[in-house]
DNA sequence: GCGGATCAC
DNA sequence: TATGGTGATCCGC
Protein backbone atom coordinates (compact mmCIF):
# COMPACT_ATOMS: atom_id res chain seq x y z
CA UNK A 1 0.00 0.00 0.00
CA UNK A 2 2.54 2.10 0.99
CA UNK A 3 4.78 1.25 -1.89
CA UNK A 4 2.15 1.57 -4.04
CA UNK A 5 1.91 5.53 -2.78
CA UNK A 6 5.75 5.19 -3.54
CA UNK A 7 5.42 3.61 -6.73
CA UNK A 8 3.20 5.77 -7.99
CA UNK A 9 4.95 9.14 -7.13
CA UNK A 10 8.19 7.39 -8.82
CA UNK A 11 6.20 6.71 -12.00
CA UNK A 12 4.92 10.54 -12.25
CA UNK A 13 8.77 11.04 -11.43
CA UNK A 14 9.46 9.65 -14.54
CA UNK A 15 7.30 11.01 -16.60
CA UNK A 16 7.87 14.43 -15.47
CA UNK A 17 11.85 13.74 -16.55
CA UNK A 18 10.77 12.03 -19.72
CA UNK A 19 8.41 15.34 -20.65
CA UNK A 20 11.78 17.78 -19.28
CA UNK A 21 14.43 16.10 -21.57
CA UNK A 22 11.57 16.25 -24.50
CA UNK A 23 11.23 19.80 -23.72
CA UNK A 24 14.93 19.79 -23.77
CA UNK A 25 15.62 18.39 -26.84
CA UNK A 26 12.82 20.33 -28.51
CA UNK A 27 14.59 23.96 -27.16
CA UNK A 28 17.68 22.85 -28.04
CA UNK A 29 17.50 21.58 -31.92
CA UNK A 30 19.34 23.36 -34.20
CA UNK A 31 20.18 26.08 -31.82
CA UNK A 32 23.71 27.43 -31.44
CA UNK A 33 24.08 26.77 -27.99
CA UNK A 34 27.41 28.95 -27.76
CA UNK A 35 25.53 32.35 -28.46
CA UNK A 36 23.25 31.35 -26.08
CA UNK A 37 26.37 30.86 -23.28
CA UNK A 38 28.16 34.08 -24.20
CA UNK A 39 24.60 35.77 -23.51
CA UNK A 40 24.46 33.76 -20.11
CA UNK A 41 27.43 34.63 -19.61
CA UNK A 42 26.38 38.23 -19.59
CA UNK A 43 24.11 37.88 -17.20
CA UNK A 44 26.65 36.15 -14.92
CA UNK A 45 28.40 39.25 -15.09
CA UNK A 46 25.11 41.30 -13.88
CA UNK A 47 24.55 38.66 -11.17
CA UNK A 48 28.14 39.17 -9.58
CA UNK A 49 27.97 42.95 -9.30
CA UNK A 50 25.21 42.03 -7.40
CA UNK A 51 27.44 40.24 -4.70
CA UNK A 52 28.11 41.74 -1.50
CA UNK A 53 30.29 40.80 0.64
CA UNK A 54 29.68 43.36 3.28
CA UNK A 55 28.49 41.24 5.87
CA UNK A 56 29.29 38.50 8.55
CA UNK A 57 26.71 36.24 8.50
CA UNK A 58 26.65 33.34 11.31
CA UNK A 59 24.31 29.91 10.90
CA UNK A 60 24.07 28.50 14.51
CA UNK A 61 22.42 24.83 14.73
CA UNK A 62 22.48 23.22 18.26
CA UNK A 63 23.91 19.41 18.09
CA UNK A 64 21.28 16.53 19.23
CA UNK A 65 18.92 19.69 20.50
CA UNK A 66 16.12 17.14 22.28
CA UNK A 67 18.92 14.39 23.63
CA UNK A 68 20.52 17.43 24.95
CA UNK A 69 17.80 19.43 26.81
CA UNK A 70 16.61 16.16 28.21
CA UNK A 71 19.75 15.02 29.54
CA UNK A 72 19.64 18.85 31.12
CA UNK A 73 16.15 17.33 32.38
CA UNK A 74 17.10 14.29 33.78
CA UNK A 75 20.59 14.20 34.45
CA UNK A 76 21.31 10.82 35.46
CA UNK A 77 20.80 10.05 31.63
CA UNK A 78 24.71 10.89 31.11
CA UNK A 79 26.60 8.08 29.86
CA UNK A 80 23.46 6.41 28.74
CA UNK A 81 22.32 5.64 25.78
CA UNK A 82 18.92 6.96 25.10
CA UNK A 83 16.76 8.36 22.20
CA UNK A 84 13.86 10.74 22.03
CA UNK A 85 10.53 10.36 20.41
CA UNK A 86 9.26 7.25 18.77
CA UNK A 87 9.84 6.49 15.04
CA UNK A 88 11.30 3.85 13.13
CA UNK A 89 14.91 4.45 13.93
CA UNK A 90 14.28 4.44 17.70
CA UNK A 91 13.06 1.35 16.86
CA UNK A 92 15.63 0.15 15.07
CA UNK A 93 18.14 1.71 17.00
CA UNK A 94 16.41 -0.50 20.74
CA UNK A 95 17.45 -3.60 18.70
CA UNK A 96 21.01 -2.66 17.83
CA UNK A 97 21.34 -1.63 21.95
CA UNK A 98 18.47 -3.30 24.21
CA UNK A 99 19.50 -1.26 27.06
CA UNK A 100 18.23 2.01 24.98
CA UNK A 101 16.40 3.91 26.86
CA UNK A 102 13.16 5.34 25.05
CA UNK A 103 11.62 9.08 26.43
CA UNK A 104 8.78 10.61 24.74
CA UNK A 105 9.41 14.37 23.38
CA UNK A 106 8.94 16.96 25.63
CA UNK A 107 8.48 20.18 23.45
CA UNK A 108 7.51 22.51 25.96
CA UNK A 109 10.54 21.81 27.53
CA UNK A 110 12.46 22.66 23.90
CA UNK A 111 11.01 25.63 23.29
CA UNK A 112 11.87 26.76 26.43
CA UNK A 113 15.53 26.30 26.34
CA UNK A 114 15.50 27.51 22.84
CA UNK A 115 14.26 30.94 24.09
CA UNK A 116 17.24 30.86 26.35
CA UNK A 117 19.89 30.53 24.22
CA UNK A 118 18.16 32.50 21.42
CA UNK A 119 18.21 35.30 24.17
CA UNK A 120 21.89 34.85 24.58
CA UNK A 121 22.32 34.65 20.77
CA UNK A 122 20.54 38.24 20.40
CA UNK A 123 23.44 39.83 22.25
CA UNK A 124 25.51 39.22 19.16
CA UNK A 125 22.43 40.40 16.61
CA UNK A 126 19.38 41.07 18.26
CA UNK A 127 17.86 40.77 14.71
CA UNK A 128 18.37 36.87 15.36
CA UNK A 129 16.47 34.92 12.77
CA UNK A 130 15.31 31.37 14.08
CA UNK A 131 14.78 28.26 11.85
CA UNK A 132 13.76 26.23 13.96
CA UNK A 133 13.89 25.85 17.54
CA UNK A 134 17.47 24.68 17.41
CA UNK A 135 18.95 26.80 14.82
CA UNK A 136 19.23 29.92 13.18
CA UNK A 137 21.21 32.94 11.59
CA UNK A 138 22.77 35.87 12.78
CA UNK A 139 24.18 39.14 11.29
CA UNK A 140 27.37 40.10 13.48
CA UNK A 141 28.89 42.53 11.41
CA UNK A 142 27.88 45.17 14.30
CA UNK A 143 29.34 43.05 16.26
CA UNK A 144 32.50 42.59 15.22
CA UNK A 145 32.85 46.28 14.16
CA UNK A 146 32.10 47.00 17.61
CA UNK A 147 34.72 44.92 18.88
CA UNK A 148 37.94 45.08 16.58
CA UNK A 149 37.49 41.71 14.40
CA UNK A 150 37.90 40.76 11.72
CA UNK A 151 35.74 38.46 9.76
CA UNK A 152 38.54 35.92 10.20
CA UNK A 153 38.25 36.33 13.76
CA UNK A 154 34.56 34.76 13.82
CA UNK A 155 33.21 35.12 10.44
CA UNK A 156 31.49 32.24 8.77
CA UNK A 157 30.23 33.57 5.44
CA UNK A 158 29.03 36.27 3.41
CA UNK A 159 25.15 35.18 2.93
CA UNK A 160 23.17 32.98 4.41
CA UNK A 161 22.88 30.31 2.02
CA UNK A 162 26.80 30.02 2.54
CA UNK A 163 26.58 30.37 6.28
CA UNK A 164 24.25 27.01 6.35
CA UNK A 165 26.24 25.20 3.93
CA UNK A 166 29.64 25.92 5.88
CA UNK A 167 27.95 25.27 9.28
CA UNK A 168 26.75 21.80 7.66
CA UNK A 169 30.44 21.17 6.55
CA UNK A 170 32.24 20.39 9.36
CA UNK A 171 29.41 19.66 12.13
CA UNK A 172 28.96 18.77 14.93
CA UNK A 173 30.86 21.22 16.31
CA UNK A 174 32.56 22.71 13.91
CA UNK A 175 33.09 25.72 11.79
CA UNK A 176 34.12 26.19 8.39
CA UNK A 177 35.28 29.44 7.05
CA UNK A 178 34.72 30.77 4.02
CA UNK A 179 37.27 33.23 2.80
CA UNK A 180 35.07 36.45 1.62
CA UNK A 181 36.29 36.20 -2.10
CA UNK A 182 34.64 36.00 -5.03
CA UNK A 183 36.78 33.32 -6.79
CA UNK A 184 36.87 31.35 -3.40
CA UNK A 185 33.20 31.23 -3.27
CA UNK A 186 32.97 29.94 -6.88
CA UNK A 187 35.42 27.09 -6.42
CA UNK A 188 33.57 26.18 -3.00
CA UNK A 189 30.10 26.18 -4.61
CA UNK A 190 31.78 24.19 -7.73
CA UNK A 191 31.62 20.89 -6.63
CA UNK A 192 29.34 20.67 -4.04
CA UNK A 193 25.96 18.67 -4.94
CA UNK A 194 23.23 21.06 -5.79
CA UNK A 195 21.30 18.83 -3.11
CA UNK A 196 22.83 20.77 -0.33
CA UNK A 197 21.36 23.71 -1.33
CA UNK A 198 18.58 24.67 0.12
CA UNK A 199 15.25 24.66 -1.84
CA UNK A 200 16.87 21.91 -3.77
CA UNK A 201 14.79 18.87 -2.02
CA UNK A 202 14.33 15.43 -3.38
CA UNK A 203 12.26 15.86 -6.19
CA UNK A 204 14.07 19.01 -8.14
CA UNK A 205 17.71 16.99 -7.20
CA UNK A 206 16.62 14.57 -9.77
CA UNK A 207 15.17 16.58 -12.20
CA UNK A 208 18.17 18.96 -12.37
CA UNK A 209 20.32 15.64 -12.74
CA UNK A 210 18.10 14.23 -15.63
CA UNK A 211 20.08 17.13 -17.38
CA UNK A 212 23.60 16.72 -15.87
CA UNK A 213 23.25 19.15 -13.03
CA UNK A 214 24.56 17.48 -10.31
CA UNK A 215 27.13 20.13 -8.85
CA UNK A 216 26.61 23.85 -8.49
CA UNK A 217 29.60 24.01 -10.85
CA UNK A 218 27.13 22.21 -13.48
CA UNK A 219 24.95 25.07 -13.25
CA UNK A 220 27.78 26.98 -15.51
CA UNK A 221 28.22 24.08 -17.47
CA UNK A 222 24.73 23.10 -18.46
CA UNK A 223 23.99 26.87 -18.95
CA UNK A 224 22.64 27.09 -22.01
CA UNK A 225 20.29 24.68 -21.45
CA UNK A 226 19.19 26.04 -18.53
CA UNK A 227 18.32 29.15 -20.11
CA UNK A 228 16.43 27.51 -22.48
CA UNK A 229 14.27 26.07 -20.04
CA UNK A 230 13.99 28.89 -17.37
CA UNK A 231 10.75 28.17 -16.87
CA UNK A 232 11.55 24.33 -15.40
CA UNK A 233 14.10 25.69 -13.37
CA UNK A 234 14.53 28.85 -12.72
CA UNK A 235 17.76 30.19 -14.52
CA UNK A 236 18.56 33.22 -11.98
CA UNK A 237 18.21 31.36 -8.74
CA UNK A 238 20.43 28.58 -10.10
CA UNK A 239 23.08 31.13 -11.10
CA UNK A 240 22.87 32.69 -7.77
CA UNK A 241 23.90 29.68 -6.40
CA UNK A 242 26.00 28.36 -8.86
CA UNK A 243 28.18 31.84 -8.12
CA UNK A 244 27.38 31.42 -4.26
CA UNK A 245 24.67 34.53 -3.65
CA UNK A 246 22.10 34.69 -1.68
CA UNK A 247 20.11 36.88 0.92
CA UNK A 248 22.07 38.51 3.99
CA UNK A 249 19.36 39.66 5.78
CA UNK A 250 19.16 38.86 8.05
CA UNK A 251 15.48 39.47 11.08
CA UNK A 252 13.38 38.56 13.22
CA UNK A 253 9.96 36.73 11.62
CA UNK A 254 7.37 39.05 12.39
CA UNK A 255 3.52 38.19 13.14
CA UNK A 256 2.65 39.76 9.52
CA UNK A 257 4.32 37.50 7.72
CA UNK A 258 2.03 34.33 8.72
CA UNK A 259 -0.34 32.97 6.24
CA UNK A 260 -1.66 30.56 7.99
CA UNK A 261 -2.26 28.40 11.20
CA UNK A 262 -3.26 24.94 11.61
CA UNK A 263 -3.57 22.01 13.13
CA UNK A 264 -3.06 18.05 12.05
CA UNK A 265 -2.62 14.62 13.70
CA UNK A 266 -1.68 11.50 12.20
CA UNK A 267 -3.01 8.02 13.74
CA UNK A 268 -3.24 4.59 12.17
CA UNK A 269 -5.92 4.04 9.35
CA UNK A 270 -9.32 4.83 10.17
CA UNK A 271 -12.78 4.57 8.46
CA UNK A 272 -15.57 4.22 10.67
CA UNK A 273 -16.88 8.47 10.72
CA UNK A 274 -17.13 8.53 14.16
CA UNK A 275 -13.83 7.93 14.79
CA UNK A 276 -13.06 10.37 11.87
CA UNK A 277 -15.26 13.09 13.35
CA UNK A 278 -13.41 12.59 17.08
CA UNK A 279 -10.16 13.28 15.45
CA UNK A 280 -11.58 16.23 13.24
CA UNK A 281 -13.09 17.82 16.79
CA UNK A 282 -9.93 17.27 18.80
CA UNK A 283 -8.04 18.79 15.74
CA UNK A 284 -10.70 22.00 15.95
CA UNK A 285 -10.53 22.31 19.82
CA UNK A 286 -6.11 22.00 19.66
CA UNK A 287 -6.91 24.68 16.84
CA UNK A 288 -9.56 26.96 18.59
CA UNK A 289 -6.86 26.96 21.53
CA UNK A 290 -4.08 27.63 19.49
CA UNK A 291 -5.69 30.66 17.38
CA UNK A 292 -7.09 31.97 20.53
CA UNK A 293 -3.60 32.42 22.41
CA UNK A 294 -2.15 33.29 19.83
CA UNK A 295 -4.69 35.79 18.76
CA UNK A 296 -5.18 35.57 14.97
CA UNK A 297 -8.61 34.86 13.02
CA UNK A 298 -9.18 33.73 9.38
CA UNK A 299 -11.73 33.57 6.53
CA UNK A 300 -10.32 30.39 4.93
CA UNK A 301 -10.85 26.77 6.47
CA UNK A 302 -8.86 24.03 4.74
CA UNK A 303 -9.77 20.23 5.52
CA UNK A 304 -6.65 18.12 5.06
CA UNK A 305 -6.48 14.02 4.90
CA UNK A 306 -4.10 11.87 3.59
CA UNK A 307 -5.39 8.32 2.76
CA UNK A 308 -3.90 4.93 3.10
CA UNK A 309 -2.30 5.76 0.09
CA UNK A 310 -1.92 8.24 -1.17
CA UNK A 311 -1.30 12.13 0.19
CA UNK A 312 -4.40 14.02 0.74
CA UNK A 313 -6.12 16.58 -0.86
CA UNK A 314 -7.73 20.04 0.46
CA UNK A 315 -10.69 21.92 0.18
CA UNK A 316 -12.15 25.50 1.31
CA UNK A 317 -14.70 27.85 2.15
CA UNK A 318 -15.61 30.88 3.01
CA UNK A 319 -16.24 31.66 6.29
CA UNK A 320 -14.93 33.77 9.41
CA UNK A 321 -13.66 32.04 12.14
CA UNK A 322 -11.77 30.95 15.18
CA UNK A 323 -13.78 28.96 17.21
CA UNK A 324 -13.85 25.24 17.73
CA UNK A 325 -17.58 25.40 16.99
CA UNK A 326 -16.82 27.00 13.62
CA UNK A 327 -14.25 25.15 12.57
CA UNK A 328 -15.40 21.78 13.60
CA UNK A 329 -18.34 22.42 11.79
CA UNK A 330 -16.42 23.88 8.21
CA UNK A 331 -14.49 20.48 8.77
CA UNK A 332 -17.60 18.11 9.00
CA UNK A 333 -18.81 20.01 5.90
CA UNK A 334 -15.68 19.67 3.82
CA UNK A 335 -15.55 16.33 5.42
CA UNK A 336 -18.85 13.99 4.23
CA UNK A 337 -18.22 14.67 0.69
CA UNK A 338 -15.29 12.91 0.49
CA UNK A 339 -16.81 10.05 2.20
CA UNK A 340 -16.49 6.57 2.20
CA UNK A 341 -12.63 6.95 3.05
CA UNK A 342 -9.68 5.74 5.19
CA UNK A 343 -7.42 8.28 6.52
CA UNK A 344 -4.61 8.14 8.44
CA UNK A 345 -4.18 11.92 9.05
CA UNK A 346 -6.59 14.38 9.55
CA UNK A 347 -6.27 18.30 10.21
CA UNK A 348 -7.29 21.62 10.07
CA UNK A 349 -5.94 24.94 8.52
CA UNK A 350 -6.81 28.32 8.57
CA UNK A 351 -5.73 31.12 6.32
CA UNK A 352 -6.63 34.55 4.82
CA UNK A 353 -5.29 35.74 8.59
CA UNK A 354 -6.22 38.75 10.31
CA UNK A 355 -4.15 39.68 12.84
CA UNK A 356 -6.25 40.40 16.43
CA UNK A 357 -3.40 42.01 17.78
CA UNK A 358 -2.45 44.18 15.89
CA UNK A 359 -2.92 46.59 17.73
CA UNK A 360 -2.26 50.31 16.77
CA UNK A 361 -0.56 50.88 19.93
CA UNK A 362 3.13 50.25 18.57
CA UNK A 363 3.49 47.63 16.50
CA UNK A 364 6.80 49.28 15.90
CA UNK A 365 8.56 48.00 13.14
CA UNK A 366 12.25 49.04 14.16
CA UNK A 367 14.47 48.94 11.78
CA UNK A 368 18.34 48.24 12.66
CA UNK A 369 21.00 50.44 11.61
CA UNK A 370 24.32 49.99 12.74
CA UNK A 371 23.02 47.60 15.16
CA UNK A 372 24.57 48.24 18.76
CA UNK A 373 21.50 49.19 19.56
CA UNK A 374 19.41 46.08 21.43
CA UNK A 375 15.87 45.95 21.02
CA UNK A 376 15.53 47.90 24.17
CA UNK A 377 16.73 51.35 23.80
CA UNK A 378 14.18 53.15 21.25
CA UNK A 379 11.47 52.41 23.41
CA UNK A 380 12.29 53.42 26.45
CA UNK A 381 9.97 55.95 27.58
CA UNK A 382 10.29 59.41 27.47
CA UNK A 383 8.70 59.34 30.45
CA UNK A 384 11.18 58.41 33.44
CA UNK A 385 14.49 58.78 32.35
CA UNK A 386 16.30 55.97 34.03
CA UNK A 387 19.03 56.64 36.45
CA UNK A 388 19.43 53.06 36.54
CA UNK A 389 21.29 52.73 33.42
CA UNK A 390 22.59 49.50 35.19
CA UNK A 391 20.05 47.28 34.27
CA UNK A 392 19.09 48.94 30.82
CA UNK A 393 17.63 45.86 29.27
CA UNK A 394 14.26 45.14 30.24
CA UNK A 395 14.29 44.67 26.95
CA UNK A 396 13.30 41.49 25.75
CA UNK A 397 9.85 40.70 27.89
CA UNK A 398 8.99 44.24 28.00
CA UNK A 399 8.75 45.26 24.40
CA UNK A 400 6.11 43.84 23.07
CA UNK A 401 4.58 41.75 26.04
CA UNK A 402 1.58 40.83 23.86
CA UNK A 403 3.92 40.24 20.56
CA UNK A 404 6.02 38.08 21.72
CA UNK A 405 4.33 35.23 20.63
CA UNK A 406 6.65 34.70 17.67
CA UNK A 407 7.04 31.38 17.73
CA UNK A 408 9.87 30.03 16.33
CA UNK A 409 8.90 28.54 12.61
CA UNK A 410 7.41 24.72 12.92
CA UNK A 411 6.85 24.94 16.27
CA UNK A 412 3.75 25.73 18.25
CA UNK A 413 3.88 25.47 21.76
CA UNK A 414 5.44 28.99 22.29
CA UNK A 415 6.14 30.40 25.96
CA UNK A 416 7.67 33.32 26.78
CA UNK A 417 9.57 32.99 29.88
CA UNK A 418 12.51 34.20 28.44
CA UNK A 419 14.53 35.07 31.34
CA UNK A 420 17.27 37.12 30.43
CA UNK A 421 20.48 36.47 31.83
CA UNK A 422 22.19 39.34 30.15
CA UNK A 423 22.47 41.66 32.69
CA UNK A 424 25.08 43.75 30.63
CA UNK A 425 25.90 43.70 26.92
CA UNK A 426 27.79 40.29 27.57
CA UNK A 427 30.56 40.96 25.14
CA UNK A 428 32.47 41.81 27.57
CA UNK A 429 34.56 38.37 28.56
CA UNK A 430 32.89 35.96 26.34
CA UNK A 431 33.70 35.81 22.26
CA UNK A 432 31.66 33.78 20.14
CA UNK A 433 32.75 30.88 21.39
CA UNK A 434 29.05 30.72 23.27
CA UNK A 435 27.58 30.36 20.04
CA UNK A 436 27.55 26.86 20.47
CA UNK A 437 25.72 26.95 23.98
CA UNK A 438 24.73 23.38 24.26
CA UNK A 439 27.56 21.39 22.59
CA UNK A 440 29.34 22.58 25.63
CA UNK A 441 27.12 20.23 28.33
CA UNK A 442 26.81 17.52 26.09
CA UNK A 443 30.59 16.98 25.19
CA UNK A 444 29.86 13.36 23.73
CA UNK A 445 28.26 11.22 26.82
CA UNK A 446 31.47 8.92 27.45
CA UNK A 447 30.07 5.56 26.99
CA UNK A 448 30.49 3.47 29.87
CA UNK A 449 28.24 0.68 29.27
CA UNK A 450 26.90 -1.18 32.10
CA UNK A 451 28.41 -4.48 31.73
CA UNK A 452 27.07 -5.35 28.28
CA UNK A 453 29.19 -7.31 25.70
CA UNK A 454 28.60 -5.66 22.87
CA UNK A 455 29.98 -2.00 23.19
CA UNK A 456 27.36 -0.21 21.73
CA UNK A 457 27.41 -0.66 18.37
CA UNK A 458 27.30 3.21 17.58
CA UNK A 459 24.10 4.53 17.00
CA UNK A 460 23.13 3.46 13.78
CA UNK A 461 26.86 2.95 12.46
CA UNK A 462 28.85 4.69 9.95
CA UNK A 463 26.47 7.14 7.96
CA UNK A 464 27.47 4.29 4.72
CA UNK A 465 26.34 6.59 2.30
CA UNK A 466 26.81 10.24 1.44
CA UNK A 467 27.79 11.95 4.20
CA UNK A 468 24.81 13.54 4.27
CA UNK A 469 23.98 15.00 8.23
CA UNK A 470 20.35 15.37 8.06
CA UNK A 471 18.57 16.05 10.68
CA UNK A 472 18.04 13.66 13.53
CA UNK A 473 15.43 15.66 16.30
CA UNK A 474 13.11 12.83 16.66
CA UNK A 475 15.54 10.26 17.53
CA UNK A 476 18.75 11.92 18.59
CA UNK A 477 20.88 9.35 19.85
CA UNK A 478 23.11 10.75 22.35
CA UNK A 479 25.02 7.85 22.58
CA UNK A 480 28.47 6.98 22.04
CA UNK A 481 30.25 7.86 18.72
CA UNK A 482 33.14 4.97 19.46
CA UNK A 483 33.84 3.20 16.53
CA UNK A 484 37.06 0.99 18.34
CA UNK A 485 36.75 -2.18 16.38
CA UNK A 486 36.96 -4.77 18.58
CA UNK A 487 38.65 -8.52 17.39
CA UNK A 488 35.80 -10.97 15.91
CA UNK A 489 32.92 -12.30 17.93
CA UNK A 490 29.96 -13.73 17.19
CA UNK A 491 26.45 -11.60 17.18
CA UNK A 492 23.29 -11.89 16.16
CA UNK A 493 21.69 -9.45 13.64
CA UNK A 494 19.03 -7.68 15.06
CA UNK A 495 17.22 -7.04 12.11
CA UNK A 496 17.17 -11.07 10.56
CA UNK A 497 18.27 -13.02 13.70
CA UNK A 498 21.44 -14.66 11.41
CA UNK A 499 24.47 -15.35 13.74
CA UNK A 500 27.43 -13.63 12.82
CA UNK A 501 30.99 -14.06 13.96
CA UNK A 502 32.42 -10.78 13.26
CA UNK A 503 33.43 -7.63 15.15
CA UNK A 504 31.25 -4.61 15.11
CA UNK A 505 32.41 -3.01 11.74
CA UNK A 506 31.60 -6.33 10.01
CA UNK A 507 28.23 -6.12 12.37
CA UNK A 508 27.60 -2.97 11.46
CA UNK A 509 28.29 -3.80 7.40
CA UNK A 510 25.94 -6.47 8.04
CA UNK A 511 23.25 -4.51 9.78
CA UNK A 512 23.55 -1.73 5.99
CA UNK A 513 23.34 -4.83 4.44
CA UNK A 514 19.90 -5.72 5.85
CA UNK A 515 18.46 -2.79 5.77
CA UNK A 516 19.30 -2.52 2.18
CA UNK A 517 16.26 -2.60 -0.23
CA UNK A 518 17.10 -5.54 -1.68
CA UNK A 519 17.00 -7.18 2.16
CA UNK A 520 13.86 -5.63 2.39
CA UNK A 521 11.93 -6.95 -0.34
CA UNK A 522 12.89 -10.05 0.15
CA UNK A 523 12.00 -9.90 3.79
CA UNK A 524 8.81 -8.37 2.74
CA UNK A 525 8.31 -11.50 0.99
CA UNK A 526 8.47 -14.36 3.24
CA UNK A 527 7.23 -12.44 5.86
CA UNK A 528 3.54 -12.32 4.52
CA UNK A 529 0.87 -10.28 6.35
CA UNK A 530 -0.73 -12.81 8.48
CA UNK A 531 2.66 -13.87 9.61
CA UNK A 532 5.43 -12.18 9.65
CA UNK A 533 8.53 -13.10 11.24
CA UNK A 534 9.46 -10.01 12.37
CA UNK A 535 7.54 -7.02 12.71
CA UNK A 536 10.44 -5.01 11.93
CA UNK A 537 9.27 -6.26 8.17
CA UNK A 538 7.30 -3.52 7.41
CA UNK A 539 8.50 -0.64 9.02
CA UNK A 540 11.78 -1.42 7.82
CA UNK A 541 10.70 -1.58 4.17
CA UNK A 542 8.97 1.93 4.48
CA UNK A 543 12.62 3.27 5.64
CA UNK A 544 14.55 2.28 2.61
CA UNK A 545 11.90 2.78 0.47
CA UNK A 546 11.46 6.39 1.01
CA UNK A 547 14.86 7.14 0.53
CA UNK A 548 15.49 5.45 -3.14
CA UNK A 549 12.44 7.08 -5.10
CA UNK A 550 10.00 10.30 -5.47
CA UNK A 551 10.82 13.43 -7.12
CA UNK A 552 9.58 16.53 -8.96
CA UNK A 553 10.14 19.94 -9.40
CA UNK A 554 10.29 23.86 -9.15
CA UNK A 555 12.81 25.56 -8.24
CA UNK A 556 12.37 29.11 -8.96
CA UNK A 557 12.18 30.19 -5.89
CA UNK A 558 14.62 32.86 -5.20
CA UNK A 559 15.94 31.46 -1.90
CA UNK A 560 13.90 33.37 0.19
CA UNK A 561 11.98 36.38 -0.97
CA UNK A 562 11.40 38.09 2.09
CA UNK A 563 8.83 40.50 1.61
CA UNK A 564 5.54 40.62 3.24
CA UNK A 565 2.12 42.15 1.88
C1' DG B 1 -8.55 31.38 -5.92
C1' DC B 2 -8.18 26.27 -5.38
C1' DG B 3 -6.11 21.99 -4.87
C1' DG B 4 -1.91 19.44 -5.28
C1' DA B 5 2.94 19.01 -4.50
C1' DT B 6 7.43 20.11 -2.80
C1' DC B 7 10.37 21.71 0.72
C1' DA B 8 12.26 22.92 5.20
C1' DC B 9 13.11 22.32 10.09
C1' DT C 1 17.68 6.79 5.02
C1' DA C 2 12.69 8.48 9.81
C1' DT C 3 8.59 10.53 11.83
C1' DG C 4 5.41 14.07 12.72
C1' DG C 5 3.63 18.63 12.90
C1' DT C 6 3.63 23.35 11.17
C1' DG C 7 4.02 26.46 7.65
C1' DA C 8 5.42 28.54 3.06
C1' DT C 9 5.42 28.67 -1.83
C1' DC C 10 4.67 27.48 -6.52
C1' DC C 11 2.21 25.42 -10.43
C1' DG C 12 -1.57 24.41 -13.27
C1' DC C 13 -5.96 24.97 -13.66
Amino acid sequence: MIAQNEKKKDKDLTERIARILKLRDEATEGVDLTKIEHHVDKLIIDLENERDLSQVIVHFDMDAFFANVELLHNPTLKGKPFSVGGGVISFIAKKLCPELILLRSHYEWYNEESNKVFTILRRYDPRLSAAGCDEGYLNITPYIQKHNLTPDDAGIAPNMMLAKICSDKNKPNGQYHLAFDSKTIIDFMGDLSIRKVPGIGRVNERLLESVGVKTCGDVHTHRAVLYLMDKQFGLRFLLRTYLGIASNEVKPYERNERKSIGAERTFSPLSSTKDMLDKLEEVAAELESDMESSGWMGRTVTLKFKLDTFQGRAKSLNHWVNKKEELFAVGKELLFPELPISIRLIGLRVTKLKDLKASTSEGIKRFFGPAQQATSGSKRKASDIDEDGADDDASVDQEEHDNDDDVMPGFHEQDEADIDPSQHDADDDEELQIIQPLAHTRKRPPNSVPGTSISHPPALRSRSKSAGPSRSHGAAIAGPSTTTSTPPETHTCPICNEILTTNNTGLNEHIDYCLSRDAIKQAQGTSTKSNRVLSSGDTTKEYAMNGLKRLKLRPDTPVKSKRKG
